[in-house]
Order: C-alpha cells, then structure tokens, then sequence
DNA sequence: ATTTGTCTACGAAAATATTCGTACTTATAT
DNA sequence: ATATAAGTACGAATATTTTCGTAGACAAAT
C-alpha cells in the first residue's frame, strides 16, 4: 500500500523482518543476537542491512540515542501477502488451490486447525449465498 | 528425496521448469517463445540457463539430433514442496496455517475448490481417528 | 586521562544470478 | 557450391545479494 513503490525483500531482509515484526522496534545487536539462533551472521553484516533496509524505507529508526532503534515500516500481512502472490505465480503457476492442498498435505494439521478452517469456508459459504 | 543434494531452482530456472512441466520434453527455441509471452528474453539467455540446469541435474537433454531435446529430471510436486517448506520458513516463519488462510482470503475460492478442501478435511480427520 | 568496548558509516570484496555476444558447426535453400 | 538460417558452446559483462573489514565517534571503566 501507500504511494510506495513495492520493493521485494529479499531473503536476509526478511530475516531481518521477522525479528522487528515479533519483537517490537529494537536495536542491531538484538536482531544480530536472533539471527545468530539460526546461523552465524557478523554484527556489521546486520548492521549493513538494516541500514540499507532504511534507505529503502523498508525500517524506520530512531537516532536520538548513539544506539540506533529500528522499526519495521512495512507491515507484516501486507508483506506476507504480496510475497504470497509472487511465490504463487513463480513456484505454484499462480494456483492458489494447489498451493493450499500441498501445504496441508506437507504440514499435518490439528485438530484445531482444521477446525479454523472449516469455519472459515463457512464464513465464505455464507457470505457467497 | 533421492540421494541428490537439493539445488534450490533459482526464478529464472523455475519459468523454465514450469514450461518443461506442462509440455512434454521441447527444445531451447520452444521453452524460448513461451518465456518470451511474458517478458524479453534473448535466445542465448534460455540455452545457456537450460545449459546449466543440465550441469546441476535440474535437465537431462537428448542430443541424438542436432536440436537438443531437454526434460525435466525433477518432479514439480517434489519441487514445489521443498520450496514451500522453503518460502513458508522465510515468509511466514513456518506457519503452514497462516499461509493457507492468507492463500485463502486473498484469492476468493470457488465453490468447488471450497468443496475440495472440505473434501480433503473429511479425509484426514477420518485417518486420524 | 587513557584504555577498552560498543556503535555507526562506508567501501568494497565475495558469492550468486542474469544476460548476451561471438565463434563455430551443421542443416537448408537457392 | 554458396549463402543463409538455426543450433550449440562458452566466455564474460552486468546486476544483485550477501558478507565483512576498517575507521572514527563516543561512552564506560580503570
């Protein structure tokens, strides 16, 4: 959304997202202390790109104190979404079934689950009638 | 699956498995017209991709004639999960269910896609009793 | 006050992915 | 037989993404 032109994160940008959208605003080295759960990343390495990220407004900071806070500007559904549908059109051939039926299939749903998302077909059931 | 080390198909090598997956075996020159329905894309560009895919073991060609013949030697399915499982880490921090309800909500299923999944729902939870 | 640690800025190397030109070979048409 | 068209091989230029080293500023600890 917005005027902005949409620019794809890629795959360490969105790394770098995850961590701002489910811990709120933070500082390099608590993001570069989560990405370093997974693998080895160097501090500046991170640091690189959460500026460049900022330069693509992707995050916005607060510089009023010499350790910089970052924040994510985009937000994570809309993002989620828009990768959705280019993920979609290059792997799946724009198939959103097939795309579902396989990550089902792949992903053992509960109990629970299932039961979200019978009621969310009944929710469009209904609303299509 | 397989005892081959899985070599993560880059955009480029996708449109052109996509293209192999839904024809038969074809040449450089077919899978070359059909890229080009999209978007510009120079004949040598798709030889040399296909050149490659086939240095990786993503193709197998028969050169019996001087006009190679390529197919694919991955399967789509076994392809497009590792993917998934690949992108749902990436994009949804592994939540199957936030992608199929995403998936969902923003491509407006039809009713008989909606009966499919239902279908499918029945299926597993009659396995799972 | 001097050392030590932490932070940002920045350039640039390294790794990947994409694109194409050129050379050479072999058919095909004149 | 000769020119033209269509193919493959291959090197290399571009573009993009990822990674990090180094320098300089600033604060904290000794």
């Amino acid at each position: 959304m917005k005027s902005k032109q949409w620019i794809k994160p890629t795959d360490a940008e969105l790394e770098i997202l995850q961590v701002l959208w489910s811990h709120g605003p933070c500082t390099v080295r608590f993001v570069n202390g989560h990405l370093n759960v997974k693998k080895r990343v160097g501090y500046t390495t991170t640091l690189k790109f959460m500026q460049i990220m900022t330069e693509k407004n992707m995050l916005g900071r607060n510089k009023k104190s010499r350790t910089h806070i970052y924040r994510p500007l985009i937000a994570k559904e809309e993002t989620q979404n828009l990768l959705l549908d280019k993920f979609l059109l290059n792997a799946f051939g724009g198939s959103a079934m097939k795309l579902v039926m396989q990550a089902l299939g792949n992903h053992q749903p509960t109990q629970e689950e299932l039961d979200e998302i019978k009621a969310y077909i009944k929710k469009v059931e209904r609303s299509q009638k």
